[in-house]
DNA sequence: AAGCTTGAGTTTGAGGCTATCACGAACGCT
DNA sequence: AGCGTTCGTGATAGCCTCAAACTCAAGCTT
């Protein structure tokens, strides 16, 4: 995004057909799911035949790829985003819950079904580890008088994950719980799991997260 | 399953093809997932010609929802067995836990990305609100001195989804972030989200349960 | 036991998809 | 202006789902 005409003409208008395809595949997965992406399809909408678009993706699978990167970086962007300073961990778990609900299937492409053979890319984990770090800042910022448990032991020996952050381990836990829960709520809702209970999902929500910092 | 061998012997055959088939299934669906599922891999792995598998499931997605039910349906029995009378939501929360990592796919079938046009039959919404059922007993037998909370009073108003079911809004809520929970953290580590983290999801499970029962 | 009915399994085929290849045409740089 | 790079095309192979027509055997009926 730094320099929006940057490079020759030809990687312009290269970088100009890649994002409309990216485009294009997002309305297609909102409306049909990852499983139902189709570059034929996608293809034909923008006026071109089938195989043109190999020249910017090398398959199904580059594609689906750049899109899954492209939702962890708009994840990991509206999470820091909402963790300007001052704000709390409220403010980022509200800020999840939106970006979840304005596209599920974006969602599902970064949390859902893992495919057997898939392996992300390692700038997917930077980006993950991004977020987990912001999630660190904002538990590490939060006191707490609870006492020490079993999984703060286990977390002190292995803090890999967190490595160069300072947050002491009970601040590890709560990130991590913090993480499973929000998602235990979220991919439940989204997957339409409380519908015909009668139940708010918002509240549901809002109970975990006032658990969570209780 | 109740009289093994009932009915004609063309309904015997009928419904063991059809077992047969759906055991292929689950196979392919162990390794590839439940997008790579092909009837015609499954077909001429039996020996047989494509459209064969025709006669006995309409298409791909009466496969898929055959399996889907199937799925709940074990999930079910698995609950159900595990809380048998004295034991406590401990054994419950294991017992789904090595139901999940049994056969990660089949969870997924069950828990993971929706179809967006899908939409699940009755009787599965049926084996869901016995699952949630047997959560509410063990639930409603756990005692607990915790202040209601904001939840709770939205529950009383809306409890359709444990109709007969006679357990007090506390465990009502203890039930559903039971679900929540175990969900979150299992969902997670089976899309493999914590490898590389260095973390034993075990010790995440327990403690999530820990927490939720302390 | 003979004949009719039912249903299993086959081949054929339409239509869709991913992906590869060779070709012509446009483009931009020198 | 010329030339190489790159784009888009059609043709093709190999998958897939699913519909239709046809063959054949097994089972029920009389």
């Amino acid at each position: 995004m730094a320099e929006p005409g940057a490079g020759t003409p030809r990687e312009r208008y290269r970088a100009q057909v890649r994002a409309e395809i990216k485009e294009r595949a997002w309305e297609q997965i909102a409306t049909a799911g990852a499983s139902g992406l189709s570059l034929n399809a996608i293809a034909k909408h923008m006026g071109m035949s089938g195989p043109a678009l190999y020249r910017y993706f090398a398959g199904r699978d580059e594609l689906i790829t750049a899109l899954i990167r492209d939702a962890y970086r708009s994840l990991a962007d509206t999470v820091r985003a909402a963790a300007e300073p001052g704000a709390d961990v409220t403010a980022v778990a509200h800020a999840l819950r939106a970006w979840a609900l304005a596209d599920p299937q974006r969602y599902f492409l970064v949390y859902g079904t893992p495919v057997p053979g898939y392996h992300a890319p390692d700038d997917v984990t930077t980006i993950a580890s991004e977020i987990m770090a912001t999630l660190l800042d904002g538990f590490a910022a939060l006191p707490t008088d609870a006492p020490a448990t079993r999984l703060d032991a286990h977390l002190e020996e292995h803090r890999q994950w967190a490595d160069p952050h300072p947050a002491p381990p009970a601040a590890l836990r709560r990130a991590l719980a913090f993480w499973t829960r929000m998602h235990g709520v979220l991919s439940l809702e989204l997957g339409g799991h409380f519908t015909g209970m009668g139940i708010d999902p918002a509240e549901l929500f809002a109970s975990e997260l006032d658990d969570l910092l209780a």
